[in-house]
DNA sequence: GTATGATATGAGACAATTTCATAATTCTAA
DNA sequence: TTAGAATTATGAAATTGTCTCATATCATAC
């Protein structure tokens, strides 16, 4: 049975126009076509569509639950078309987010929401668990958004500034440490460092400071949530280095000591790669403007 | 945007082969001939569909939602073509009854509910209010079987006894025809006469009695339904004359008399019409032969 | 870099759909 | 009942679209 959207449209204008000769004025064809049509249909189905009887052709039982299928049927291909279009002019589409940093939940949740707001068609998602292919992922279609600090010449991949933060060593108040105005790389020789349980080469205490002065701690403890992170810290099990827009929580509190690494601070970059073709999209850039808001503001306290 | 249901089952295919080439072997077809066919639909959609970039071609968001629309409607079309299967080879079918008696409804429920559970993928359903142009909806598939008592010779269309019957007489256990073994014609003369609210052609009491001995009773009441009409007979309000299977459950109550009509008895015939292509339908004859039985069993009291 | 597997493209063959012209119905109203 | 109008059916030719075949291009892995 060879059932086209074409029939189904023709059965519909049928019934709505009241016969065929109608129908065939409103779809803009001749009478013959559909005549021929449906008879092919008929044929197929081996199933009478029409009652003959009477003049204007008028459906039979199975026209009707053929006319039923096309009054499903055909609403659901035009929203499926409404939403291509939106998606051509830019109103709709897919913003599936891997982030590559841990930490980066604090902002990017709040971001979201707002987002949310102005780009109600655009399907939102951050994907994590794939914290080390995220850009092949990118290219691949997979997510549309990496949020990255370490920047990479990739063709079709743009690498987007967002915003820079400091990274900052956080401690318990009683801490020796707390002593000081700043802490050294030396200043880990001792520690009990907690991190989040990724690579070495992923966190900025190792890679910028550690790693450089070949320093290692006493010992390293992985931690999966930044809550848990700041408890362990504040009962003195051991000392971190998180983003400044996640130590302002508990830089008033005075459980903590917050200090900057190294006597002049250490500045990152963060950045967002998107693919060059979605540079342009304007729920991408506007993404990418929330975000630096959003960031200023956890920042500027 | 030119879809067909064929691009439903193109994409489907791609999505479960995991790629085109493999998508090609199932469908038995090209892989040309797929190429050729997302190409056309891509650019009709002007959105891409796939990602090209990874080699075993793979969805992009907008090809998921494509997905989402053939898993929608792809079953959805299965199923109507499931039901014309099962309409060609008669376990389906439609079943709108015409009754032209109101009485009928007593004999017609209990069949129905009977028939029901044998043919569940027939639409059964009864259609009052075309007491009088039946039969011309019956060739204009507005109703499929017509219960009547008056059959005519009418091309496309049989009729196929159902059963005899009587009309019998009832009146209240006080009323002064009481008395007498059976009525005829002139008993009605000065009586009330209470009748479903159709012309008199269409009443045995009229047609088979009054009318040919022209008799005229005192004043006619008009009661629509029959369980008031027995309530107006049984105080004394006026007589009536009701077909045997619907004085049964009254016959042997001490509130009424049930008497036949003439010495005789006068007997009539009720009839099923249907269209000849129906005629030889399997749940056609069954719905007769269930009718049968049941007004057999409740005439045989 | 090359081999291999996968997708794209162009031209021609083929099939399905539409149109045109006209026939055959059915309906309507006198 | 019978024109005449309106509606549907049909056949053949034209058109359009889809598929196949052959081959090019591209991606991936070794």
């Amino acid at each position: 049975m060879h059932l086209e959207f074409r029939h189904l449209r023709t059965i519909k204008a049928i019934h709505e126009a009241g016969g065929l000769a109608r129908a065939a004025e409103i779809m803009n064809i001749t009478q013959s076509a559909l005549s021929h049509q449906i008879k092919g249909l008929e044929d197929q189905a081996g199933v009478e569509l029409f009652v003959r009887r009477s003049k204007p052709l008028k459906l039979s039982a199975a026209g009707f639950r053929l006319l039923r299928l096309a009054q499903q049927v055909l609403p659901q291909v035009e929203a499926m078309q409404a939403e291509f279009s939106s998606l051509r002019d830019g109103r709709a589409g897919r913003m599936h987010i891997a982030i590559e940093c841990h930490a980066c939940f604090e902002w990017l949740f709040p971001v979201l929401e707002k987002f949310r707001k102005s780009w109600g068609e655009v399907d939102v998602d951050i994907r994590p668990g794939l914290a080390f292919d995220a850009l092949p992922a990118l290219l691949k279609e997979e997510v549309d958004l990496v949020v990255s600090s370490d920047p990479e010449v990739l063709p079709g991949v743009e690498f987007v500034e967002l915003f820079d933060y400091a990274p900052v060593f956080v401690a318990a108040s009683a801490h020796p440490l707390a002593a000081q105005p700043y802490v050294d790389a030396q200043d880990f020789r001792g520690q009990t460092l907690i991190t989040y349980p990724v690579e070495r080469q992923r966190l900025d205490v190792f890679s910028q400071l550690l790693i450089p002065s070949k320093v290692e701690p006493a010992a390293i403890r992985q931690v999966e949530l930044t809550a848990v992170i700041l408890l362990l810290v504040a009962s003195n099990r051991g000392v971190s280095v998180l983003p400044d827009w996640v130590v302002r929580e508990v830089k008033y509190s005075s459980d903590y000591v917050t200090r900057p690494l190294t006597s002049r601070g250490i500045t990152r970059r963060l950045y967002a790669a998107v693919r060059s073709d979605d540079r342009d999209q304007k729920f991408v850039t506007d993404l990418i403007e929330l975000a630096r808001i959003e960031a200023r503001r956890l920042q500027e306290v």
